[in-house]
DNA sequence: GCGCCTCCTTAA
DNA sequence: TTAATTAAGGAGGCGC
């Protein structure tokens, strides 16, 4: 076991590319320099890309790399593909435990006692790349017999490893960008952001900072002698916040509401408008990372730029997406599943309303909006259907009465009776609820519908805040990793579709698939795509997915 | 100038 | 305050 602390240090063999599969065991790649560990023998090869792309696109089912994206990405950009895909060191990590630091660093001293010593060189960055491959192999060992163990592998199997082609293929794309929408937005924000500075700087009395929390406190709640509603979490300075600033205007008082008006307009210029086209590659396209290995839950993140959270709510951040756009003669088409993690509780706690709601096709979001606004569901406009969203997933993670009273406006006895009759409506999902604590409590851990994992912690802890944000934790996590679960599986179904069909999968926004087609194809694609999102599994509940398609994602929503 | 933390805001 | 979950990024401010 070369994981043992008697393990010898090994001699760094350097080799040809074709000797560098015989080898691995664990591989580790960088540019112009490749490395391979066996239990006891390491080598590295320095040669240039395209020569180390085409030695390793051939046999790489006895490998395991850490990364297997970014090596597929190598392979890709030199023209190969690989033949059986490397396991991914990575992703086994990740299952056993998500929400930890996932790095080969981080990884190894998780589950090694002993790390393998470094190899002897005297070219010093073959040999760090060297002791980078004995450690993948050292800790995939480890890793994928508790993968096993812990009934994982079917996850890996199944999800996680099919993805990686996946979203490389997304990140490879990009979408494509009109720098024109994002400058004229940027100018006109420039013009109202001055206009709104110069007011509130005459309203304070004094020039300052805007843009500084520390800055505004001073001026709010010092000079204008306004009342603190509320402290920050870490430095109990005076909060400044949206809830803070809504709650002052509400009170008469005229500057928060420009305040207001400015961090609306602030944030969408420095955040997107402006940050954006600095992403713009040289292909005239973004290409932002989606990430397999951050969530606690099983969900994807996306980086540089975030395109997870491009604007949707008021009309103004909605311009945003019509910067979106896609390829000349092509069409942006994008589906969301409808109430998904609603569906997904339906199915889970079998609770009999929620089933028969659905079976017979019902909104709740919406029906939660007319049963809060004692309107009928049919006058319920977006913005109040997107409201009682909230509200929805707010109940069922475990919202308290003072929260809702605060959202809805409502005295706190209201907010209560309100609380009571949503569980009273639906006793399956109070007892699926409750299943979740016991399991929870009882294994420290909860798992998704197809064997995800999350370990939770502080379920015993002696502060009952603590403890209670544990519950909602293991409450929320099956709910939203099985609904995580449900659209990899989507996305993985799409992407072996495209593989005989005329466009491409860009973007995933969680419950969200966006992507291009020839305009002529995009109704045609639209009802593919639906048909492989609703179908991608059986529940006990239908699902369905919405679709749109047009010329930017501003359309296509 | 860089890294890190805090606060705030965006999305699902 | 007496706290629905999961993320990423920008600006300010600080230490180095
Ligand atoms: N806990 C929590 N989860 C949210 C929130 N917003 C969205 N989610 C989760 C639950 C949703 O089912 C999922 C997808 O978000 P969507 O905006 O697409 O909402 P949903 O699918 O429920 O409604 P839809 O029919 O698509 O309008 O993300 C939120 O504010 N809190
Ligand atoms: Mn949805
Ligand atoms: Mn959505």
């Amino acid at each position: 076991d070369i994981t043992d602390g008697v393990a010898p240090a090994l001699e760094l063999e350097l080799v040809p590319p074709g000797e560098l599969l015989r080898v691995a065991g664990g591989l580790h790649l960088e540019p112009g320099l490749a490395a391979a560990a066996g239990r006891d023998r390491v080598v590295a090869c320095r040669a240039d890309g395209a020569e180390l792309a085409a030695a390793l696109a051939g046999g790489l089912d006895g490998a395991t790399v850490f990364a297997s994206k970014e090596l597929l990405r190598f392979l890709r950009d030199h023209g190969h593909r690989w033949a059986a895909p490397p396991r991914d060191l990575s992703l086994g990590a990740y299952l056993l435990d998500p929400g930890e630091e996932i790095s080969l660093e981080a990884v190894s001293r998780r589950h090694l006692e002993v790390l393998p010593p470094d190899p002897h060189a005297t070219d010093l960055e073959a040999a760090a790349a060297g002791r980078d491959a004995l450690w993948t192999a050292a800790a995939a060992e480890r890793v994928f017999e508790r993968v096993e163990a812990e009934g994982l592998g079917n996850v890996y199997e199944e999800i996680e490893a099919p993805l990686v082609p996946v979203l490389e293929s997304m990140e490879r794309w990009g979408i494509r960008v009109d720098l024109a929408v994002l400058d004229e937005l940027s100018r006109r924000l420039g013009a109202s952001l001055a206009g709104l500075e110069r007011e509130i700087h005459a309203e304070a009395g004094e020039p300052f900072n805007i843009n500084s929390p520390q800055q505004l406190a001073v001026i709010l709640f010092e000079r204008l002698g306004y009342p603190v509603i509320k402290r920050t979490a870490k430095t109990r300075r005076p909060s400044t916040g949206v809830e803070v600033l809504k709650e002052l205007a509400g009170r008469g008082y005229r500057l928060p509401a420009l305040i207001l008006e400015y961090r609306e307009q602030a944030k969408l210029k420095s955040t997107y408008v402006d940050a954006l086209p600095r992403q713009v590659a040289a292909d005239g396209r973004i290409h932002t990372r989606f990430h397999q290995t951050v969530t606690a839950t099983g969900r994807l993140s996306s980086s540089d730029p975030n395109l997870q959270n491009i604007p949707i709510r008021t009309e103004l951040g909605r311009e945003v997406r019509r910067a979106f756009v896609a390829d000349d003669g092509w069409l942006l088409v994008a589906a969301d599943y409808s109430q998904i993690e609603l569906r997904v509780l339906a199915h889970m706690s079998g609770d009999e309303t929620l089933v028969a709601a659905f079976r017979a096709g019902e909104d709740i979001h919406r029906a939660t909006a007319a049963a809060v606004l004692g309107k009928r569901p049919a006058d319920i406009t977006p913005a109040e259907r997107r409201a009682a969203k909230t509200v929805n997933f707010g109940l069922i993670y475990g919202m308290g009465a003072f929260s809702l009273a605060r959202d809805l406006g409502v005295s706190q006895a209201e907010a209560q009776q309100f609380i009571d009759a949503y569980f009273t409506r639906f006793p399956g999902v109070k007892a699926y609820m409750d299943g979740l604590r016991e399991q929870a409590r009882r294994a420290g851990k909860v798992t998704t519908l197809f064997g995800r994992v999350r370990r939770i912690a502080n379920l015993d802890h002696p502060s009952a805040a603590v403890r209670a944000a544990a519950e909602r934790m293991a409450i929320n996590a099956p709910i939203q990793g099985t609904a995580a679960d449900i659209i990899k599986l989507a996305m993985i179904a799409v992407h072996r579709w495209l593989e005989n069909h005329d466009a491409r999968l860009l973007l995933q926004v969680h419950d969200e698939l966006v992507l291009e087609a020839p305009a002529a194809d995009a109704p045609t694609v639209a009802r593919e795509l639906k048909r492989i999102m609703e179908g991608v599994v059986t529940l006990d509940v239908p699902l369905t997915a919405d679709t749109a398609h047009g010329p930017s994602w501003y359309e296509a929503k």
